[in-house]
DNA sequence: GACAACATACCAACTGGTTGGTATTTTACG
DNA sequence: CGTAAAATACCAACCAGTTGGTATGTTGTC
């Protein structure tokens, strides 16, 4: 019976604190072992290689975001664009700390090697993705809600294209929030993604109720 | 007259291309000589560290764009939102080819080195806010020539905020098109960009003209 | 005593950066 | 103008420290 292993977690939780601060690349495999207090004959022993933390890293951080965002008070909303807008006030308000507390690790990581390691990027493309199509049937609960339909041909959108733009919007933001050095302009960006929601869906009102 | 060093420029496109594909901090020193061609002690005769490349590489992307944007069609149209429409639409129509070729270098750059280098971080936000400056000033007509105010408060935006919300847009949008492994997010996450503008300025037709 | 979980010690390759030097320009000045 | 001096541009070899990774332990638990 394995004793949960405690070093595993330990590094995959350094990976997020270091990997957010200084990178994937930047970050080696000495920095991952001081800050998680274990050595490295532990981290090869949990991961095969740096890349495999890699892609542990992004898959826990997929865990870990989807545990803290169902938690989250937006879905309490009974009207779904309610529950889209609380979710975009929510993840402005997240906005506090330093920039390694709140910035997103696996879009930091896709960034960095999207040429280099294929399994990387996939780990995180699934946690963004997966992560967006937690928002996804909200969107699309809305759009029938209010008969909205803007048909999918070129100059169209969808509920999965609108909930994977709410994370570009934010993915963006951090790299704007990075340059300056503070989440000031990131929580601009933020208000700019939900007005744009809101006017989506301002000349269409809720069927069968008033407003 | 100098010989127009070719060795600095050589250096500074190869930095373009080898960090735009791996990264700031994957890119090493031997990495980038190879690429441009030279040796090392030109490398370092040309550049104090490491991190000098980098704020040179910033810098230099600076002109480049500017030069690259200041010549794209967008600018001719009569009516500035057309003109910021028309920016939005060519910023669309370049992301085209490989990853690397039209992925933006600053934002690479700050998202990895905001923490490790300052001078580096500073110069990538000089870069990115100095381009959304290019724009602003369209957009500001646009909301003087439509007698569009959105007021500057808590809920309110500026030309300065929208101008940066569009980088923000397209740094997720190349984060996305990096983690999926191809343009087509970035394209749609443009479309909603466009779309957001466009509504925006829906309900204020142009003054002192019919439409 | 078997096996997972860790630790210690080590390695070849690579890291950013330096060295001493040469070839080529540019400048100062008579 | 000519030419000596001073920069500048560039190179190959080298350096100490770090890199990801390995080989060989030791330890605690069923």
């Amino acid at each position: 019976m394995a004793r949960a292993a405690p070093a595993r977690e330990k590094i995959l939780n350094a990976a997020f604190n270091v990997i957010r601060t200084k990178g994937y690349s930047a970050a080696s495999v000495d920095d991952l072992c001081a800050e998680a207090g274990v050595t490295k004959g532990a981290f090869f022993h949990h991961f095969e290689t740096k890349e495999a933390l890699g892609v542990a890293a992004a898959n826990h951080w997929s865990l870990m975001t989807s545990g803290f965002f169902a938690e989250a008070p937006y879905h309490s909303h009974d009207d779904p664009l309610e529950r889209v807008l609380a979710y975009i006030a929510f993840r402005r308000d997240i906005l506090q700390g330093e920039l390694p507390e709140f910035t997103c690790l696996v879009g930091t990581m896709a960034q960095e090697v999207h040429q280099s390691s294929p399994a990387i990027a996939a780990a995180c493309d699934a946690s963004i993705s997966g992560h967006a199509a937690t928002i996804e049937p909200y969107i699309a609960e809305a759009m029938e809600q209010r008969g909205l339909d803007p048909g999918g041909a070129a100059t169209g959108w969808s509920a999965a294209s609108l909930a994977l733009h709410t994370q570009a919007v934010l993915q963006g933001a951090f790299i704007l929030a990075k340059a300056k050095g503070g989440p000031a302009i990131a929580e601009e960006s933020a208000d700019h993604l939900a007005r744009y929601v809101q006017i989506l869906f301002a000349n269409h009102p809720k069927k069968g109720t008033q407003q």
